[in-house]
DNA sequence: GTTTTACATG
């Protein structure tokens, strides 16, 4: 008896902290964690595929968790309630550690609270451990939050929980994501003398140097890779690939994936979907679907990406038919386009003076349930715009304001463009 | 018995 109860009685209480540190937040989230987490029965499976699910989408509130998890437990053919339950029951059958880990990856948003919390569990005896501490920096660094994530380092030490390679890496990431090469690259050279540097640590500062076109020196890592006995994966060499597209060396590109594959790394869907999105930004076309049948040649399903990517290509090369032909093939194949994948087409027959066509795309999108978000709004009033139909223009502007969406840049200046030359506007 | 880091679309 007074076994069991510790930890059952605990994490009652840390549920109860955690539902006070988010404060005012009232979400449907916590009231299940409150109703679930002490009943039944599920598998370690279970827990893993639900919370690989809900950790897919990334989160910047959460209510944005909640709204993904809602997604996942709607999700075609899965039965809703299934999901929902199985859900639940494997948070129940987490034990406190990973109900731990896992509110601080949706509470991190709330760094003061998370902090608190952090605590809290030291203040009982219950200290993270350095996958715990991990979690909280690698989210504060994607959220930009990079000096707080430098404190829970300093923290960490404190504690005595020794950061490893993969706390730096983060950290790293962190830095490059704000523009700081400089610091990243210091903290680089740090962990390859103390030889902890990994794949992941050079794959990261790659990443990098691509992102802010420092192509040369992204390549001088990639080469010093190699040197120190490490073997760039698929994931390197894509990345790689695609900052040499955006440098403008479409032809060093090539080179690496023929290099790739002839070193016996097999392209996935990402490198295929961007060397087909590098090819066909270079207007090279055929290429790009050279590519396509490689890749389903290899057994590769391409995605809604690589559809999306295709369709821009085709759209961008003028090849209009071609393009609604790979959108229709889309429901043939049991895919639900996204709003990437309609915003692609619907801007394409805009192009080509095809209004009646993407309008009724436009509202096709509504009807199945494909909620346009601000891009679609932008694509659309532009194409009006442009081809001077301004009450529908305006109809559509309105329409977007209701939904709380604005205006881009480049709407506004074809409203105003509109405005200089065209009495019919105000 | 369990949890952490890198790549793609408007």
């Amino acid at each position: 008896m007074m076994m069991k109860m510790p930890w059952r009685r605990k994490s009652r209480s840390f549920h109860l902290q955690l539902q006070g540190a988010i404060g005012t937040i009232q979400s449907p989230f916590l009231f299940l964690f409150t109703n679930y987490f002490h009943s039944s029965t599920s598998t370690l499976e279970d827990a893993r595929f639900l919370t690989n699910n809900f950790k897919s989408a990334s989160f910047t509130h959460l209510d944005d968790a909640i709204a993904s998890f809602n997604h996942v437990i709607h999700m075609n053919p899965l039965p809703s309630r299934v999901h929902f339950n199985r859900f639940l029951s494997a948070l129940a059958k987490m034990k406190q550690y990973h109900f731990l880990v896992f509110a601080f990856q949706t509470i991190s948003d709330h760094f003061r609270e998370a902090l608190a919390l952090l605590k809290e569990m030291v203040g009982r005896n219950i200290s993270p451990n350095v996958f715990t501490f991990n979690i909280l920096i690698d989210t504060l660094c994607k959220k930009g939050l990079v000096s707080n994530a430098e404190n829970i380092i300093k923290i960490m030490i404190q504690r005595g929980v020794e950061p490893n390679v993969v706390t730096y890496s983060s950290l790293m990431d962190g830095y490059c994501l704000c523009n700081h090469m400089d610091k990243a690259k210091k903290l680089f050279d740090l962990m390859v003398t103390n030889e902890i540097a990994n794949i992941f640590s050079y794959t990261i500062l790659i990443n990098g140097y691509c992102k802010y076109k420092m192509i040369d020196d992204a390549k001088d890592i990639f080469v010093e890779m190699s040197h120190k006995g490490l073997v760039p994966d698929v994931v390197t060499y894509s990345t790689l690939i695609e900052g040499m597209f955006q440098a403008g060396r479409p032809q060093t590109a090539q080179e690496l994936f023929k290099d790739m594959c002839s070193h016996g790394q097999q392209p996935n869907i990402v490198t295929f979907s961007i060397m087909i999105n590098g090819l066909c930004s270079q207007g090279n076309l055929d290429d790009a679907l050279t590519l396509l049948k490689k890749m389903e040649e290899s057994q590769l399903k391409p995605n809604l990406v690589t559809y999306c990517i295709l369709i821009n290509g085709m759209c961008k090369a003028g090849k209009i038919n071609d393009a609604k032909e790979l959108f229709s093939s889309l429901f043939e194949n049991g895919l639900q386009p996204d709003v990437y994948v309609y915003s692609a087409i619907m801007k394409g027959l805009f192009q080509q003076g095809l209004m009646d066509e993407a309008y009724k795309v436009f509202k096709d999108m509504e009807k199945v349930g494909c909620l346009p978000n601000n891009c679609c709004y932008n694509i659309i009033i532009q194409g009006f715009l442009k081809h001077e139909d301004l009450p529908k223009a305006s109809e559509l502007i309105n329409k977007m304001v209701d939904k709380g969406f604005s205006a881009d840049v480049a709407t506004m200046e074809l409203v105003v463009h509109l405005s200089q030359n065209n009495d019919l506007m105000d």
